[in-house]
RNA sequence: GCUGGCGUAGCUCAGUUGGCAGAGCGCGGGAUUUGUAAUCCCGCGGUCGUGGGUUCAAGUCCCACCGCCAGCUCCA
C-alpha cells in the first residue's frame, strides 16, 4: 500500500493505482492528469510509490501539454494511413510552447505544404473515431521486438538511450502504437483544436551527420479561440518584421552585391543609429567608462595568443596574407583591448578600467542561420571590458546589471529575464575564482529583485555569465545583455597589475555587451514598436505639410525654427493632396505631423498631428515645441 | 554547411499545356492648389538571379552555381 495526498486528503491504495482510479476515488471530475510529487502523470499511468497528487484541468497550461503530445501521435497515425505503415519512420514527436510536432521520414515522398490539409483531414477522422488512447507498460525486449516489427528503427536507437532503470512504455490507439513516454488524453476524441503550421528539415538527434527527417510542426489549444488567437498573433509578428519595416522606412539595406549578412545603413537607419550610439557614450561616460578604437584587423599572433585560432577558426573569415605574415579580421574587441590594457603597468589604484568601445566585428556564419538584422557576418557590438580586483567584482558587477538594465528600460522594455550560467564540468579558473564570480552574478540580481534563472553548468569554460532577456510588446523574448567572467585571457595575455604589497597580481576581466549587438538590437527595436520609434529615436521627428503650395514658405520658416531647437524635421513639399501626405507620413512612422494652411499662417500657430494620439487640434509653436522636447526628453514612447 | 521551398521592373505580385514580358505602387513630365490615411493624365523602367543544356522556340523543362525564406545546427 502507498499513501497518496489529493487536495489536502489522504488515501492509502495499492501501490500501481492508476492516477485516474485514484482522483476517481477522491471524488475528482474533468482531470486531465495530474502532478504526481511535480511530474505530469496522464490518467492511465500507475502510481507506485506514496505521492502529493495535483489534478490538472483544462485551464491550466499543463494539461495542454498533455493533448498536444496526443495529436503529436494522431498526426503520426494519420501519416501512417496516407503514406503507408511501412513507409513511415517516426522519430521524435514532442511538444512545444505552443503545439506539437512530429520528426519523421517518409521512404520515397518528400511532404509540402500543400500536403498538409490532407493530414489534417486525416488527423480530425481519428479525433472523430474517438479511439481509447491506451497505454501499456512492456520489457525491454518486448518493446524491441514490437519496433523491429514495425520497422521503426529510429525507435529501436530511442529504446537503446532508455536507462535501464525506466519503465519503458508504448501508447496505443487502434491500430496504431508508439514507444512513448506519454503523458496522454484518454483518448482521441478528446483533442483540441489544431493546426499543421509548417514542414522543415531536422537532423536525427540533431546531428549533422545522421540523416535528415522531416518536420512537421503543428499548433494546437483546448478552444478554437485560442488558436485564432495564434495564428494572429503570426500575423502581428509577420507586420513587425524588421526586415520589412527596415525596407519600408529605409532603415538599413542587406545587398547581395555587397554579401549576404553585410548591413548598408541607409539615411533613415544612419540618423537613428547616431542617436543612438550618442546615448549610448553619454552614458558610459557618466559611469566612468574610457572610450577606446581598435583596427578592423589583427596578426595572426594576436589570435594565437588569445586562444580563438584554437577554438573560434570556424567563425572568422579566413586569414589575409600581408608582408609574410597572416592577418585576421577580428570577430572579437577583446585582444585589442587588453592591448591597451596592457599598454603601461596598472596600479590596483586604477581599477576598475572600464574599456569601452561599438566595435565592429566580423564573424563567418553558416549561409542558413543570416537573418535580417538579427544575425549577420558584420556587426557593432555595444562592447567593455571590465578590468577590476577580486574585492572589486561585486560592485562592478550590480553596478553593469544596474547599467544593462536603466539602459534597456530607456529604449522602453519593462520585462526582463535573467539567466545566470555557472561552472561546467571543463572549466578552467581556480574554484575561488568561480565562488567570487558565481555569488557576485547572484547576489546584484537578488539585490535588484529580478526574476532569474539559474543554468547549472551551462557557463562558458573561461567563466560564468548573466544573459539579459528583454519581452518585446508581443511576448517574445529577446537576448540583448550579457555580462561575462572571463578567467582565460588574463591569463593568456599575462594581465597584472601592481598591489598595495607591490607584487604583481592577476586582475579578474568582464566582457559585457548591453545591447548585444547594434544592428540586433535595433531589429528587436524596430519589431518592439512595429516601426513606430520611440520620438527620440525617430530618424525624422516632425514633418511639416503644408496645405497648398502657398504655405510652403511658412512651412519652411517653420522648418528653419525646429531645426534650431536641435529637432529632426522635414517638409513635404511635394503637389500632393493633403490627405495623401498625411498618409505617406502616417506610413513612414512619423511621430509628428504639423498641418499648416490658412488659419495657421494667418495665426502663427502648427496644427499637431501625432502618430500615437492622432489630431491634437491647434496649437502655439512655442507649445508645441515644449510637447515635443518634453517627450524626446523622458524617452517617450 | 544540411533539408525543403522560392528568385519576373526600385517594391508587392500576375504570367495557362514551352509560342511577341504584364499590373499596382514608386520614379519622371504635365494638369490640379488641395484642411487630417491614396487627385487625374502621359511617360520611363525588365538579358525574367547567374552560367550551361534540351528545343524550331525557354520566364516556363533539365543541370550547376549564387541569393532569399522555413527549419536543423550555431549564436550577439
Amino acid at each position: 500500500m502507498i499513501t497518496v495526498e489529493v487536495e489536502g486528503r489522504v488515501f492509502q491504495v495499492e501501490e500501481g493505482t492508476t492516477l485516474g482510479d485514484i482522483l476517481k476515488m477522491a471524488g475528482i471530475e474533468g482531470a486531465i492528469g495530474g502532478k504526481v510529487n511535480g511530474k505530469i502523470y496522464d490518467l492511465q499511468t500507475p502510481v507506485r510509490s506514496s505521492a502529493q497528487i495535483i489534478p490538472i484541468y483544462k485551464n491550466q497550461p499543463e494539461s495542454l501539454e498533455i493533448m498536444r503530445h496526443s495529436l503529436a501521435h494522431i498526426m503520426a497515425q494519420a501519416l501512417k494511413e496516407i503514406y503507408g505503415k511501412d513507409k513511415v519512420h517516426l522519430g521524435v514527436g514532442p511538444t512545444t510552447e505552443e503545439g506539437f510536432y512530429y520528426d519523421v521520414e517518409i521512404e520515397g515522398v518528400r511532404l509540402s505544404e500543400d500536403d498538409l490539409p490532407k493530414i489534417e483531414e486525416k488527423m480530425r477522422e481519428i479525433i472523430q473515431k474517438n479511439y481509447p488512447i491506451l497505454r501499456r507498460e512492456i520489457s525491454r525486449e518486448e518493446a524491441k521486438r514490437l519496433f523491429e516489427n514495425l520497422k521503426e528503427k529510429y525507435k529501436l536507437e530511442i529504446i537503446e538511450r532508455i536507462s535501464p532503470d525506466d519503465v519503458i512504455s508504448v501508447y496505443e490507439q487502434n491500430d496504431f502504437v508508439d514507444l512513448c513516454r506519454g503523458p496522454h488524453i484518454p483518448s482521441t476524441g478528446m483533442a483540441g483544436a489544431f493546426k499543421l503550421t509548417h514542414i522543415s528539415g531536422a537532423y536525427w538527434m540533431g546531428d549533422a551527420k545522421r540523416p535528415m527527417l522531416q518536420r512537421i510542426h503543428g499548433i494546437a489549444f483546448w478552444d478554437h479561440k485560442d488558436l485564432e488567437e495564434r495564428l494572429k498573433f503570426y500575423e502581428e509578428a509577420k507586420k513587425r518584421d524588421h526586415r520589412r519595416l527596415g525596407r519600408e522606412l529605409e532603415m538599413f539595406l542587406i545587398d547581395e552585391t555587397v554579401g549576404p549578412g553585410l548591413v548598408l545603413w541607409l539615411p533613415k537607419g544612419g540618423t537613428y543609429r547616431k542617436v543612438l550610439e550618442d546615448y549610448w557614450r553619454e552614458e558610459h561616460e557618466k559611469r566612468g567608462y574610457q572610450f577606446v578604437y581598435t583596427p578592423h584587423i589583427g596578426n595572426a599572433r594576436l589570435w594565437e595568443i588569445s586562444g580563438h585560432l584554437d577554438y573560434y577558426k570556424p567563425n572568422m573569415f579566413p586569414p589575409m596574407q600581408v608582408e609574410q605574415e597572416e592577418y585576421f579580421v577580428k570577430p572579437m574587441n577583446c585582444p585589442f583591448h587588453i592591448a591597451i590594457y596592457k599598454s603601461k603597468v596598472r596600479s590596483y589604484k586604477e581599477l576598475p578600467i572600464k574599456l569601452a568601445e561599438l566595435g565592429t566585428v566580423y564573424r563567418y556564419e553558416m549561409s542558413g542561420v543570416l537573418h535580417g538584422l538579427m544575425r549577420v557576418r558584420g556587426f557593432t557590438q555595444d562592447d567593455a571590458h571590465i578590468i577590476c580586483t577580486a574585492e572589486q567584482v561585486e560592485d562592478v558587477i550590480h553596478e553593469t546589471l544596474e547599467f544593462a538594465i536603466s539602459m534597456l528600460r530607456d529604449f522602453g522594455f519593462r520585462e526582463f529575464k535573467v539567466y545566470i550560467s555557472t561552472k561546467p564540468p571543463d572549466a578552467i579558473g581556480s574554484q575561488e575564482q568561480w565562488e567570487i564570480a558565481e555569488n557576485s552574478l547572484k547576489r546584484a540580481v537578488e539585490s535588484m529583485n529580478l526574476n532569474y534563472e539559474i543554468d547549472e553548468g551551462g557557463g562558458a569554460f573561461y567563466g560564468p555569465k548573466i544573459d539579459v532577456k528583454i519581452k518585446d510588446a508581443i511576448g517574445r523574448l529577446w537576448q540583448c545583455s550579457t555580462i561575462q567572467f572571463d578567467f582565460n585571457l588574463p591569463e593568456r595575455f599575462d594581465m597584472t597589475y601592481v598591489g598595495p604589497d607591490n607584487k604583481r597580481h592577476r586582475p579578474y576581466m568582464i566582457h559585457r555587451a548591453l545591447l548585444g549587438s547594434i544592428e540586433r538590437f535595433t531589429g528587436v527595436l524596430l519589431e518592439h514598436y512595429a516601426g513606430a520609434l520611440p520620438v527620440w529615436l525617430s530618424p525624422v521627428q516632425v514633418r511639416i505639410i503644408p496645405v497648398s503650395e502657398k504655405h510652403l514658405p511658412y512651412s519652411k520658416e517653420l522648418e528653419m525654427r525646429l531645426r534650431s531647437e536641435g529637432l529632426r524635421v522635414e517638409t513635404d513639399d511635394r503637389q500632393e493632396r493633403l490627405g495623401a501626405k498625411i498618409r505617406d507620413a502616417e506610413l513612414q512612422k512619423i511621430p509628428y505631423v504639423l498641418v499648416v494652411g490658412d488659419r495657421e499662417v494667418q495665426e502663427g500657430k502648427v496644427s499637431v498631428r501625432s502618430k500615437k494620439e492622432g489630431d491634437l487640434g491647434s496649437m502655439e509653436l512655442e507649445d508645441f515645441i515644449k510637447h515635443i522636447k518634453e517627450k524626446i526628453k523622458n524617452k517617450a514612447p
